[in-house]
DNA sequence: GTGAAAGCGCTAACAT
DNA sequence: ATGTTAGCGCTTTCAC
């Protein structure tokens, strides 16, 4: 078993009896190819099991139909779903998808933006969060005039495009729908506060208060890193404040929290280990709205009512306008577009204190 | 800001007063180049910012220095890691990964390997279950000579480097630990058939209830897809059958099952609910053993048992063995790794009715 | 230690 | 509708 050398096109023209270019007309097809010659070559093509090199082809056309896509971890189900939606609308104008992950460590990006771009990729999109402090390269990768969208991120001062979530209005629904459904005193988790969706999830919560008169208490709110076991963290601290279990533990509040808003659904679930590990019951004692709306979500102790948020469909329009962008570079002109979260509700939230009458 | 051309070899030569293979010497770090000659390309290929093209490199050194990676899942936990540990082994010996993920239709398969192989990657990683009817694509691709290595998957009549899990080991750990906490009737949920990690760990079962003089009851044996729901509606089909909550329900079993092994974290925890449901306690009345430790298996309530998995160094195993493969062919030689399971002991177990003196 | 020439496998641009 | 020529940006090979 000899690895015999690949095939190439000069094989498959000599063995057709056709010029190399020729056979190039049919591997992209072109229209002037007389029907009959197409199918012999095609035919030759298929019988010596001839697979064009995408190097080759790329050298020499100077497009390589690949796309990059940074993300920040893959396993996280928020950036998961953005890329199973990249991959899908990638695929379908038939696009290569090149994944790079910076996991463990951001400082690696300059250097994963470096195999991307060294490998022709014709644009990049990017499926990670706003939190890193220097971000030269990317102010050097937009100045290249590759094509670049972005998810979830923002880069101040430059023109981008970027496809997100309205994170406003999801931390809107969920305080306002905890407000409506009587609870004064709402206490938060929130995420690392470098993130934007972290702001606006905040001030969501912050507009929706204060429509209800009420104003933000930082001594309701904590902060953890997304994770599980950050969630249940921020809740034992939340609980030591006493804030969220005694009457009037902290000054000027006169009631305990019966709710709480956390912005994303595995620390819910961590945070709700704590209440439980705490004694108190959810829903019973305390109402919880988590974010993201995951998988596990529905088979948490009590299921949870969350914000679900469509990254998938975030994942695939971000891809379609960088295909577009690459395709038609005079019609590029940066934008930004917002896609609607959606409350679901289950079985982690009830009737606070104060129940309004539903507008 | 028009996209001037990119930068080539050649002006860098040109600005350096020195041939296009000095520049490429300097490149690729050979030795035969006066360090003052290298000094001076460098400081120019800076000073330029030139970045060599790997397309061109590739195509002139038959050489990628890139490796294809194809899953069938980004969102399961299991893949995930070992993608993660694929990633930093190839990183590491600076290749690049490529990631296919088949999602939506395992039927893509051939397709995604001829755009792998049509961008020469040098050696294909799979990371997915023994599952597929047809795999002509893959035997013909082992024919072709490029190394493959594979995690979890055999190809049968093939030799193939494998690494994978110790699944019949994984298996017994959990059953043998419900034995020894005294449960006579143990109950399965299993994963699809058609894995063989499913048919490893069931004969991991079987093998712990024989040593302990049970024999194998497929009444209490039922089968899900992995998912939360399917471990669900498993739990659902078994409380039904009866063999779990009533005495002697089945006929032939005199007691009701006290224990449960799942073949994945996530099916337990739709299982748990399921039995929570039914007014189930967990563990008092009935225990659970899961597989995988999943991150939020921690968090689950009750915090799960499960069997943990080094998924994450198969992937760096199975990439090292890959570029070994890809650099050193002749040395090549199939082989199968196995590595060890390990039991996490958390809440969701207790002492059964027959406890049993631990040896 | 350095350079010149040839070519990797394909496509672009021009022929015919 | 098809062929010819000249690259794409690099490495390889062989010369000096």
């Amino acid at each position: 078993m000899t690895a015999s050398r690949q095939i190439t096109i000069n094989q498959v023209a000599q063995e057709a009896g056709v010029s190399v270019q020729t056979v190039s007309r049919v591997l992209n097809e072109r229209p002037d190819v007389s029907p009959e010659t197409r199918r012999k070559v095609q035919e030759i093509i298929t019988r010596l099991g001839y697979q064009p090199s995408a190097i080759a082809r790329g050298l020499a056309s100077r497009r390589t139909r690949s796309l990059g896509l940074i993300t920040a971890d893959f396993s996280d189900y928020f950036f998961t779903q953005v890329i199973a939606g990249a991959e899908q609308e990638a695929r379908k104008h038939d696009y290569f998808l090149m994944l790079g992950s910076t996991e463990r460590n951001p400082k690696d990006e300059p250097e994963y933006l470096r195999l991307l771009t060294q490998r022709h990729v014709e644009g990049i999109l990017f499926a990670r969060p706003s939190s890193e402090p220097d971000e030269k390269h990317l102010v050097k990768l937009l100045h290249t005039g590759t094509p670049v969208v972005s998810t979830a991120y923002y880069l101040e001062g430059e023109a981008l495009t970027v496809v997100d979530v309205n994170n406003v209005e999801g931390g809107r629904q969920a305080t306002s729908y905890l407000l409506e459904l009587g609870h004064t005193c709402i206490g938060m988790i929130r995420g690392p506060s470098s993130w934007k969706s972290v702001i606006d999830r905040t001030q969501g919560y912050r507009l929706a208060l204060e429509a209800a008169g009420i104003s933000l208490d930082p001594r309701l709110v904590t902060e953890g890193d997304w994770s599980y076991r950050s969630g249940y963290q921020a809740m034992r601290e939340l609980l030591e404040r006493g804030s969220i279990i005694r009457k009037g533990a902290l000054q000027d509040q006169p009631d305990p929290c019966t709710a709480l808003f956390i912005q994303n659904d595995r620390m819910a679930i961590g945070a709700m280990r704590a209440l439980h590990e705490a004694g108190l019951r959810i829903p019973e004692d305390i109402s919880v709205v988590g974010y993201d709306d995951v998988p596990e979500a529905e088979f948490a102790e009590p299921p949870l009512t969350t914000v679900r948020q469509p990254m998938f469909e975030v994942g695939e329009i971000a891809t379609r306008l960088l295909i577009q962008a690459v395709e038609h570079p005079d019609d590029y002109c940066p934008q930004e577009l917002l896609l609607e979260t959606e409350l679901v509700v289950r079985h982690s939230t009830k009737k606070g204190p104060n129940p309004q009458p539903l507008p």
